[in-house]
DNA sequence: AAGACGGGGGT
DNA sequence: ACCCCAGTCTT
């Protein structure tokens, strides 16, 4: 006689085993290698808060540059940052290199939960992914997707983010301590991502459809039950891109704080209320070429784009640099910058 | 405990 | 156009 959890685990693995999704970090169930750490480590540090479809071209971009943990260590930060933009939060870039150069410095990655976790940008959950997949340790990462396939099979109804220890609790009495615990974690990730899905799970496909309680209930499309979400407040700013034959200028941003290291047209402070009236940061026939609207996790922000043809030497003294219109790719611009550069007009 | 921190995809 | 999604670090 088996039990629910043997029997959750055995129907989990097995469909794993058939339906595992082919991606370019990953080692296939049936194959006998072992998963590079550095391969785990950063597709686990890139797909923090984003998805697949969007991490995957830039993985390929990452590892082909540098296929070391060595290797990424020693890149100049400022080129680590040119392949990371478009990524988002661009302190995972920060901890990314600094962990590189922490774990090349100690020669290989720290083979204990603890161990992993004291490195820059890996916290509870990319511990354990790392932990699971690269080492074999019998523990279960919790992300967002595997949150919610365990708050459907268990019918967790509490709301998050108070539900959180409760849940955590559930993962860890049905997938820790138990055979194949890399496998197990990246098949949660692969139901979650492609059948417990957010908004219309497709139960007739899931292998644990006879043990899920929140399917038995009718529940399982409105679980994980959230908390009331704030509202998000509204910012307005001005940037400024002064143009010079087929080049813009562009300057660093500071290191830390939002879209902190990347590369940026001049702006105004962005403030809560209406349209702001900040003077340019240097002289030039100022016109309006359009309106950016992007939205960040915290606030909405409306962007008025500005442009004026300005010769170097008015900006003399200044610190920054004229990009190449066509060399914008790839040199560390956000999307909220990129958005508002595609607005002025060529020379 | 709460807030800061991007961007992309579905509807 | 709007809504939803998702880990780590700092304060």
């Amino acid at each position: 006689m088996m039990t629910r959890r043997q029997r959750i685990r055995a129907a989990l693995l097995t469909w794993y085993d058939s339906h595992a999704r082919t991606l370019p970090w990953r080692v296939a169930p049936d194959d006998p290698r072992v998963p590079d750490p550095y391969a785990v480590w950063l597709s686990e540090v890139m797909l923090q808060q984003t998805t697949v479809a969007a991490v995957a071209p830039r993985f390929e971009r990452f590892v082909a540059r540098w296929p070391t943990v060595e290797a990424l260590a020693a890149a100049p930060a400022e080129v680590l940052m040119a392949e990371w933009a478009g990524l988002g939060y661009y302190a995972r870039a920060r901890n990314l290199h600094a962990c590189a150069k922490a774990v090349a410095e100690r020669g290989g990655f720290p083979r204990t939960l603890e161990g992993l976790q004291a490195l820059p940008g890996i916290g509870a959950y990319t511990a354990r992914a790392i932990g699971a997949i690269a080492f074999g340790l019998e523990v279960t990462p919790v992300d967002g997707n595997i949150e919610r396939v365990t708050a459907r099979l268990e019918a967790i109804t509490d709301p998050l983010p108070g539900a959180r220890p409760v849940i955590a609790d559930a993962v860890r009495t049905l997938f820790d301590d138990g055979p194949r615990p890399g496998d197990t974690a990246q098949a949660l990730m692969d139901l979650g991502s492609g059948v417990c899905v957010p908004r219309a799970p497709r139960c007739g496909a899931c292998p644990l459809l006879g043990d899920c309680q929140g399917a038995g209930k009718g529940l399982a499309a409105a679980l994980p039950a959230r908390a009331p979400k704030a509202v998000r407040p509204s910012r307005h700013g001005l940037a400024w891109v002064a143009t010079h034959k087929d080049r813009v200028f562009l300057e660093l941003r500071p290191p830390t704080g939002l879209l902190g290291g990347t590369l940026a047209p001049p702006t105004s402070p962005w403030v809560e209320g209406g349209p702001c009236d900040a003077a340019p940061p240097f002289a030039g026939s100022w016109r309006p070429v359009g309106t950016v609207v992007h939205v960040f996790t915290h606030f909405r922000l409306t962007l008025d784009v500005m442009t004026a043809a300005v010769v170097p030497q008015a900006l003399a003294g200044r610190a920054g640099q004229w990009v190449e219109r066509s060399g914008l790719d790839g040199c560390g611009v956000a999307t909220v910058f990129r958005k508002a550069l595609a607005l002025v007009p060529e020379a």
